[in-house]
DNA sequence: ACGCGCTAGATCGTACATTGTTTATCGAAA
DNA sequence: TTTCGATAAACAATGTACGATCTAGCGCGT
């Protein structure tokens, strides 16, 4: 985590990212990156033939990666009838900011308590890429943004919320790509970037925890106020 | 909803709880079951042979329940190496209280701004028998709590968190019940049960959210005092 | 037009082949 | 004799193929 070029948003330590089975790995990935990135539209049949000979597998492994993003959301079954693609919608998406305004200051003000000059200098590092990339590449925001995040939620005690954010987070993360960054969001991410920073060396636990709550609402209203537009564009 | 004898918890609507075909469902609760209550050890391997032969299928089904144990975080998977039950230990209990703590004052926060007359009336018929059983039979204790606070969180909008709520439910309730309730615990209980009400009835939102984070962190602390005090019995 | 039955297609369960891992046994060297 | 190492055999996970069961959609008959 020491190298100028590492951008790459790496998930929490101890959390399996990977599918069971060598192939079963590859299918539950692409199968659910199609979900999350909207290639597979929502509430689109998911017949396990077609997935099968689409990736060039027999049936089994498909089943196994199916009933896998069944257990973590993202596809719903009915008996006798398979499964279909939840929808990734403004409700769906709401929900997890929400959340994600609950869980996050409690793991931000842990952060603040137990950070290391090592912590504050690597959130300082990222923080200079961020506003050195200044929006200009979005995806490569996106992973840094994601990146800095990751940097005070590693190391929680709590795993599960912290694997459970991350969760959340690489939905968000795939649906905010879709979108450019407004202006004000921009300006609105840099500054409360520095203030968390400032708050984090000050040791103000506190502050950090509300700056974050409203950090987190604010990217929610800013991906939903898209989302909202986009539809309203394709309805109209 | 209206009968004096109906207790039996039910999950928030639109929650699937049932597994995925019909052979597999079962599989996927009974296997389920045995990982909360405790039948299965901890980080006792899954060998899928085995789990056929015993439930009287064929390996697929049991394949298929397991990946969805798994999405679900209850079993752990190596490639070629099968899976492994996820120790539900302390530092799981734990980590799922804390993210209670967090999420349920605010499920809470909503439901005291819509709660109608026959919300709190239910809540109170559900109070009065938790209080005529006055923990008598835990088992049912367990289950009258669980629908007390489901009345609460049944509606609430954002039905991902209250999904997240009803699965960590579960989990507690399966654990909860191998302990007795402490003489202090039981008359916390109730009074903050009753306190509960009246702050509905008063529409005080944020003194219920508060009432709601107290009540849920004695719960988790009185649930890890118990099973500190097992496993230190064990170990000595 | 409406209902009934049939057929096409998909899910679900079983059986089997393949591949990788673990364990036990045998042999050689210390 | 013991210990280490290699090899082989048992075992289990993963992938493939197939048959049974269920659903849905279409056409036919009334």
């Amino acid at each position: 985590m020491a190298e100028a070029s590492d951008f790459k948003a790496e998930p929490p330590e101890g959390i399996d990212t990977l599918g069971a089975s060598s192939e079963g790995a590859s299918l539950y990935q692409l199968i659910r990156e199609d979900i999350i990135d909207g290639r597979l539209a929502a509430n689109e049949r998911l017949v396990v033939t077609d997935l099968a000979r689409r990736h060039g597998t027999s049936t089994n492994p498909v089943r196994e990666a199916l009933q896998l993003l069944r257990g973590e959301g993202f596809v719903t079954f009915v008996p006798n009838r398979g499964a279909r693609v939840r929808p990734i919608d403004q409700d769906f998406v709401r929900d997890i900011y929400e959340i994600g305004v609950l869980i996050e200051p409690a793991l931000t003000r842990w952060f603040v308590n137990m950070a290391t000059v090592e912590d504050i200098a690597e959130l300082e590092r990222i923080q200079g890429l961020i506003e050195e990339n200044n929006f200009a590449d979005t995806f490569r925001h996106s992973e840094l943004d994601t990146a800095f995040h990751t940097v005070m939620y590693q190391r929680h005690y709590n795993r599960h919320a912290a694997e459970l954010w991350w969760k959340h987070r690489e939905v968000l993360r795939a649906v905010s790509r879709r979108f450019n960054f407004t202006l004000a969001r921009r300006a609105a991410i840099i500054r409360e970037h520095r203030e968390l920073i400032a708050h984090v060396k000050a040791g103000n636990a506190d502050e950090a925890a509300e700056l974050i709550a409203r950090h987190v609402e604010g990217s929610g209203r800013h991906v939903l106020e898209h989302m909202r537009a986009r539809n309203a564009a394709r309805a109209g």
